[in-house]
DNA sequence: CCTACCGATCGGTAGG
DNA sequence: CCTACCGATCGGTAGG
């Protein structure tokens, strides 16, 4: 084992509060309780508490960063954009406590996170614009679409939606089945009809 | 003057800081120093910082109240869907701080949220689901969108964008002009081409 | 990884 | 609207 047991169980415990309650609404005394250790031995792996949250969201961009490139950069495929778009939706529904601290932290540091875009989101989204400019100009997407503004809004409903997800889906009526995935479906169904120009049945964005 | 000069300087402030900092890294000795009283006085004027919390909340709940039903009510008119949209951009633009506090109190107290977004935002929106309803019947709007799903997405894509604009913004290529406005135009776009049907010219929601 | 302890700041009150 | 003050908790350190 490369890192401690203990050190990653304070991650995970800091991760978890971090997105419930806040940077600040979280003290370091409720991260050792959470782990099961005195606080002083929580310092001992983090020598500070801002140290800490550093490392937070070092492993949450570096998890990112781990799933979406390859996914990005596979085999041309027909269904290329929805596999992308699910795959985003996939990480941070698997962990919404992701999509909430990447928000509090972008109104907490938007300077330090917009860095950190700049480093490990970029990149790939500019794969995905010189994809999308190309179906752009072949006529596959809509021709009036600001590409680039189009995938900030896309990252930001893909994020902001889950990281409040458990709120909106109450707006939603009640009889209605899986709420959860109500709101999924029609994400999606917003990002395409957003993009694609009106070809219903071809839609690939990269098609050799 | 109904309401005191300095109690409402202290509902200002603190909307201010706790968009900034959030609630819990917002002491109400700050918020005293920025309005330019002592603590005790604030504490005069809200019994408790929780008090001064909800106080807030209601406030900009209230406005968006006063606001928004208006308009969803005014004669149907062919631009009725943009005027709606624009105007709760306009809404949450006019002060950015709106946003974060709606969100960051999203994230701290979803369940107090939620009451309140049943409250004060659920009866305008089943209006305007009643008259999207009447025009996907007629054929304006997307046969396959979710419409209470739509809507609520819609908000989301509002309030979180503005929540985290200059961060975003900063993600758009330097040269492009405002950015700002880039940024506007294409959630425009988006939110368009998510409800209606393929008519490009035709696209009112309630045109008797 | 612990006990023991630090000064600073927190929300809030007494009393005028 | 103020001065003066409260106990509790904060992040962090000494020392082992």
């Amino acid at each position: 084992m490369p890192t401690s047991d203990v050190r990653s169980k304070i991650l995970e415990e800091a991760t978890r509060l971090f997105a419930a309650r806040g940077f600040e609404g979280t003290s370091i005394q409720a991260i050792a309780e959470a782990v099961g250790v005195r606080k002083p031995s929580l310092l001992y792996h983090f020598k500070s508490k801002e140290e800490l949250r550093q490392a937070v969201l070092d492993e949450l961009l570096t998890r990112w960063n781990e799933v979406l490139p390859e996914l990005l950069m596979a085999a041309a495929e027909v269904d290329r954009f929805d596999g992308v778009l699910d795959a985003m939706a996939d990480f941070f529904l698997e962990d919404p406590d992701r999509a909430r601290l990447l928000v509090r932290e972008t109104l907490d540091r938007p300077e330090d996170v917009r860095q950190r875009l700049e480093r490990y989101v970029r990149p790939w989204v500019d794969v995905a614009l010189s994809q999308l400019s190309k179906a752009q100009r072949e006529g596959h997407v809509h021709a009036k679409a600001d590409l680039p503004a189009y995938v900030v809004h896309l990252v930001q409903l893909v994020v902001g939606s889950i990281a409040v997800m458990d709120t909106l889906v109450a707006l939603l009526p009640e009889d209605a089945g899986d709420r959860r995935q109500r709101l999924r479906a029609e994400m999606r169904r917003m990002a395409r009809s957003g993009l694609f120009a009106p070809r219903p049945k071809n839609y690939e964005v990269a098609a050799e």
